[in-house]
DNA sequence: AACGGAATCAACCGCCGGTTG
DNA sequence: ACAACCGGCGGTTGATTCCGT
């Protein structure tokens, strides 16, 4: 199902991820965000590309992913907002909390659109989005390019919007500071205090700059988060817990969090049920190739104040400054041949187990 | 049991727009 | 103002599994 891993002509590696690499991924995002994802993969010891890594943080790593069936109520939202909005996966993939894009597309194309043919009353509004698809894609960044002007004053916007009323409420829901109910969702102060305090943490832990896309984007997730969760099998325990989490400086995984890629990871927890701290030795946990005594703390202010100090840049300039990527690469060689050595010993005991 | 086509889905590719220097 | 860089997005690919013959 997957394609079997391979190194393009840069030496970098393509192809199905490994536990162990997901493991290295996982760790280091948690320890120090994403701030760029071009220069992750070198310090956080992995031969892919930054594009890779993010697809694979974005769609399956990232704490609150959901992974599994579509429930009918999914179902029913990704076919009603692909008639609102057509390709756009990333906007429906935004109010279906937990689900990646790349997961709704995938669904969409092998279950929901051979249904939604089926049906001809929805063929037919489906034939009529597709027509204007282009004018609608186009307006749909428009218009949330209004919205967002338009969210420091008023909700004029929202008339115009080609997108239904629900969406754009949603965003006006998010974009503005007016806390009454919305839409019909009973808002309290204290759910939308935490909502804030988690979307604030959300995009604070990457140390990235609120550009406008980023802010629409970012303010669009959380809202759109809040308001599925109205209906969603994702309690807001867990939701909570997931931007806590975010933006907490403890990254250690934490009970609540819904952590869907325990399944993943299930053969990863299986080296540890063989090897007991396999991941947590030495030349493991260096994995990350950022000691642990790295001198951290003094910038993990920045997860609380939201003042613009990126842990991830911190780390770059004190690394690449003492020539620590060069010995970290050579480092990693080392280890990674001592961890391939360990795999196959553990394959092997397995081997011997079951024969 | 063997084969081949269909279905699935993780991952890659290339383009585009925003940001930065 | 401009070029380079980067992240995000949608389309596509291809390995694997499923299922019918």
């Amino acid at each position: 199902m997957v394609r079997g891993p391979f190194y393009d002509k840069n030496g970098l590696k393509k192809g199905a991820w490994t536990p162990e690499e997901d493991y290295k991924l996982k760790s280091f995002v948690q320890r120090y965000g994403h701030s760029n994802w071009c220069k992750l993969p070198k310090l956080a010891g992995l031969s892919r590309c930054g594009k890779s890594c993010r697809l694979r943080w974005e769609n399956y790593l990232q704490p609150g992913v959901k992974r599994g069936n579509f429930t009918k109520e999914e179902e029913d939202l990704i076919i009603k907002f692909h008639e609102e909005a057509g390709n756009k996966w990333s906007m429906i993939a935004r109010n279906l909390p937990g689900r990646a894009d790349n997961e709704i597309k995938n669904h969409w194309h092998t279950h929901l659109k051979k249904n939604v043919k089926q049906n001809p009353k929805t063929c037919e509004m489906k034939e009529q989005s597709e027509t204007s698809q282009l004018c609608k894609a186009k307006e749909n960044r428009e218009s949330e390019s209004e919205s967002l002007h338009a969210s420091d004053s008023s909700d004029q916007s929202l008339e115009s919007s080609p997108l239904s009323k629900e969406l754009s409420s949603t965003k006006l829901f998010s974009l503005s500071r007016d806390h009454s109910p919305v839409n019909g969702i009973n808002c309290t102060e204290d759910s939308l205090a935490s909502l804030e305090t988690s979307a604030n943490a959300f995009g604070n832990m990457h140390g990235r700059k609120y550009t406008k896309q980023r802010f629409e984007t970012e303010s669009l997730h959380a809202s759109a988060h809040y308001h599925i969760l109205e209906s969603s099998p994702l309690s807001p325990e867990v939701s909570s817990a997931k931007f806590s989490s975010l933006g907490s400086t403890d990254h250690s995984p934490k009970p609540g969090i819904n952590w869907i890629e325990e399944d993943s990871l299930a053969s990863f927890e299986t080296f540890e049920e063989a090897f007991g701290d396999f991941w947590t030795e030495p030349f493991v946990a260096g994995y990350t190739y950022i000691p642990d005594e790295f001198p951290i703390s003094q910038y993990i202010s920045y997860y609380d104040d939201g003042i613009g100090i990126d842990v991830f840049d911190q780390v770059m300039q004190i690394r690449e400054s003492d020539h620590a990527v060069k010995f970290c690469s050579c480092f990693n060689i080392l280890q990674e041949v001592v961890v391939m050595l360990r795999i196959c010993t553990f394959w092997a005991s397995l081997l011997n187990s079951t024969s």
